[in-house]
DNA sequence: ACATGTCGGTTGTTTTTACAACATGAAAAT
DNA sequence: ATTTTCATGTTGTAAAAACAACCGACATGT
């Protein structure tokens, strides 16, 4: 767990604390770490969790699959982020969702109840993780809000629109990389991957943008 | 503002705080009330907001309009219920949507900064604030996990069945009475009125649902 | 009593999307 | 080297949704 001690500092959980610190931390917050090979499932759908979670390695999808085998992605976890934040309140129910490893991955376990009763004031960070976790369940909330918006948007034209553009936002570059094939795309924005992959000829045949694979540049 | 202290005990922001306690945090935490018209805004998108607002009166909804017109509506907010905790990060940026009064309504505005920071040790349930605010975000992120659950069914039906029996579970009964006329549910579920409206009588011709108005039977 | 507006439902047409099936090229496995 | 697998693009058809227009019921205000 030692070499991911690096990659945590930089985290958003940990943010503002130091190395020595975050090595500290894990001890007190009993951090334990799983790994997973890909299409394993780090959790399920159905789950009752008490843990948050942060991926050191890999990459983690969130998604659901319907009654007919229709997938739709909800979110990609990537290097650095977390999810289980929205179920540390106690009455929060079971997972809506699967979480499954798209890539071998590694992920450290927190457990909930320490982050936010133990030893407030016994380790001199605690109070500043939990602001931190605080400021991230606020971003993770309008990040959804969001994706509805893509998803609000009436024709597959449109989502790919309003989301290619919302990403070249975020990389401040009208060229950017998306984490994504085109079937994960297309569960991401749920609409159908054929439809949206002739949707996105027909854009660039208009001269509206340029890809290759996972690349894209908007004009 | 002193006729509403005994909504504000009973909303998830105060809870466990006493009837006494938050009359005096009112005045802790600067809290300001201004009423609204049916229609008005109360917040608009690309505004950057600095309070936490409750709704004591009315009701109010979180939509956005596009550039073609079409409506999406995010989300309802009732009584006792809350809006703008997403944004308490700093760096949180600007509003994404539209806050509008559908009724006639009362809110009650609290300075985000007095609650993180000011007087935490100064009044007894301050604290207790701090976590109820922490847990109502992790709800409400739980909330668009679900409304994105609907959104992502394929069909119009999908998207009705998934909403209808959602809010069937959450009254723990079969019959419910909606938020929404047929307009805005079909604005919260981002498809036709006319195509929703033709989809549930089909539903019902099938027997497998009754309404009137906005009270749904499931059957 | 009448005009006005809103809401829910209905219908026909047009457009869009989903679906299925197949082609291609690149990468991975044998 | 070849076979297999996979991601992507392409096409035609069937299904579904969007759109527009209209009706009737009801409530409101003049």
């Amino acid at each position: 767990m030692k070499k991911y001690i690096e990659i945590l500092r930089r985290t958003q959980l940990f943010s503002g604390v130091s190395d020595t610190e975050v090595s500290a931390m894990l001890d007190c917050l009993q951090a334990k770490m799983f790994t997973f090979k890909k299409g394993e499932y780090v959790f399920r759908e159905g789950e009752r969790i008490d843990n948050i979670t942060v991926l050191v390695e890999g990459k983690l999808l969130i998604q659901h699959d319907d009654f007919w085998g229709n997938r739709s992605i909800v979110n990609v976890i990537r290097i650095g982020e977390m999810f289980g934040e929205a179920y540390v309140a106690p009455e929060s129910g079971c997972l809506l969702n699967d979480v499954v490893a798209e890539e071998d991955s590694s992920v450290i376990f927190f457990d909930v109840r320490r982050i936010l009763t133990v030893c407030s004031t016994a380790c001199r960070f605690h109070s500043m993780v939990v602001q931190n976790l605080f400021f991230a369940i606020s971003e993770k909330n309008r990040k959804l809000v969001q994706k509805i918006g893509h998803m609000s948007k009436r024709s597959t034209r449109a989502k790919l629109l309003s989301y290619l553009s919302e990403e070249a936002k975020r990389h401040n570059s009208n060229h950017f990389t998306i984490p994504f094939t085109r079937q994960q795309l297309a569960d991401f924005l749920c609409v159908d991957r054929s439809a949206m992959s002739n949707e996105l000829c027909k854009m660039r045949d208009e001269g509206l943008l340029l890809f290759d694979k996972n690349e894209f540049t908007l004009l």
